[in-house]
DNA sequence: CGAGCTTTTGAGGTGCGTCAAACTATGTGG
DNA sequence: CCACATAGTTTGACGCACCTCAAAAGCTCG
């Protein structure tokens, strides 16, 4: 079970993400390579992987694209209530509930690991530290859920905006898909109105202030953020919530 | 270690709502009711448990009074992220993060068991089902912190108070603390408002407006729902989110 | 009975939504 | 390589849901 130098490239932000949460052992990392290798799967743009409802039993793990959790109305309202990086699990502990509440899809073209439950717990129940890192992985989930709910709530078109690019920067860095100070910005205008709550005019809108005032520049599908700062003040950004620093 | 009747009764409310998640042993419901007496804490309304950036060294589980989960930003303005009813604990695994990423306070007088992490941890590595019943809670905690980002994001002000009232019902009708279609409100508007995003005087008027569509009664700190059905249509309320029903 | 909350009402402003259409990529087939 | 279709971005006009400020009225409790 020797892996290829191109395979290891594709696993590398998951094992390196998971390795900042809590340090594996060169055995757990193997084996997790070698579980998201052969459950390799690839989806399309704008795919669901899986919808509100659907019984969960398996463990996917995104490897590159960018994906979203999101929620519908009865009446086609759509929020976005988190973004999947590279790197990121989906749910580790999903089937431990019945059901999804809420739905995964892709917002561009993804590769992903899909690993099935039995194959997942036997892989958890070997290595204390992959618990641990996987279980730190939906904490810091529901740390991110919590700040979207004051993004949502109390942080006016402006900020909101200025906050999901500061996270997404932030959640980008760790697995290294932050070039200088830029980085892709493959998803439409559409899909950031529906991660802040905003129509897709006023985001519009509110991206031409970003830009106007300097504090951006997103053209060609790239974000360039040249004073992270004072975007962040702009933002009221704090990353705390993200626990991008190794405890102690 | 045996328990009166009136200990029994406060800590009644934890063990009914972990075995509706999860089935639990006679052994591990009295080794979880033991050490929850031997913690028990008193705070008034108003009182801050833990904030934001504070180290986290044990769990809480509320037993009676209602709490809440609350960020601010660093102009005043606060939001209440989600409540902590009794019977539910605050984040048993939160330990493993290094520090608060938001602030726990109490809205009303309460009681609560503070178990301290090493107790806590070897009382669920001794049996898998109350480990698990603890894990279920977090997981369904993260599925209603997104239902509050659609709730923040996507509904109008009428639909998002009438959402929150649906699942303030939803949550305490399992540890018994409806009483046919009333429940206490012990809250201010002030607090509804900081839940929903809105602020006190239009938080005030779509009270009213539910009260004169008829759809709620509420005054002497009693929410009366006469028809949960209607209200629940008019705030597009589903309740999978809250996995309320035994997984199979 | 008065002090301090909490709820309610009023007036007026604005941030964001909706609708509609123009403009600009992006991609596909001929 | 162009013609066309489709998706995404941008602009304008207009309305309203919700905000802010201010003050009155109603509670609660020492």
């Amino acid at each position: 079970m020797t892996l290829s130098t191109s395979d290891r490239s594709l696993v590398e932000p998951v094992v390196r993400r998971l390795s900042a949460l809590r340090p594996l052992s060169t055995e757990a990392r193997a084996l997790l390579e070698y579980a998201m290798l052969e459950g390799l799967q690839r989806a399309g743009a704008g795919e669901d992987l899986i919808s509100e409802g659907d019984p969960v039993d398996s463990v996917r793990i995104v490897l590159s694209g960018w994906l979203c959790r999101y929620k519908t109305l009865e009446d086609g309202r759509r929020q976005i209530v988190n973004f999947i990086f590279p790197g990121e699990s989906c749910d580790a502990h999903a089937f431990l509930l019945s059901v999804m509440d809420h739905s995964i899809a892709t917002l561009t073209p993804a590769i992903y690991a899909e690993i099935k439950r039995a194959r997942f717990e036997s892989l958890v129940a070997g290595d204390r530290s992959l618990a641990d890192a996987f279980l730190c992985e939906t904490l810091i989930n529901t740390a991110i859920q919590r700040e979207w709910a004051i993004n949502l709530g109390r942080r006016i078109a402006l900020e909101r905006v200025a906050h999901l690019f500061c996270e997404i920067f932030e959640r980008l860095r760790p697995v290294g898909m932050i070039d200088g100070n830029s980085c892709i910005m493959p998803i439409t205008q559409m899909d950031l109105a529906d991660a802040t709550g905003l129509s897709v005019v006023h985001l519009n809108r509110t991206v031409q202030e970003l830009r106007a005032s300097g504090l951006i520049v997103l053209r060609d599908r790239t974000l360039t953020i040249n004073d992270l700062g004072a975007l962040k003040d702009a933002a009221l950004f704090s990353p705390s919530y993200l626990q991008l620093y190794r405890r102690s």
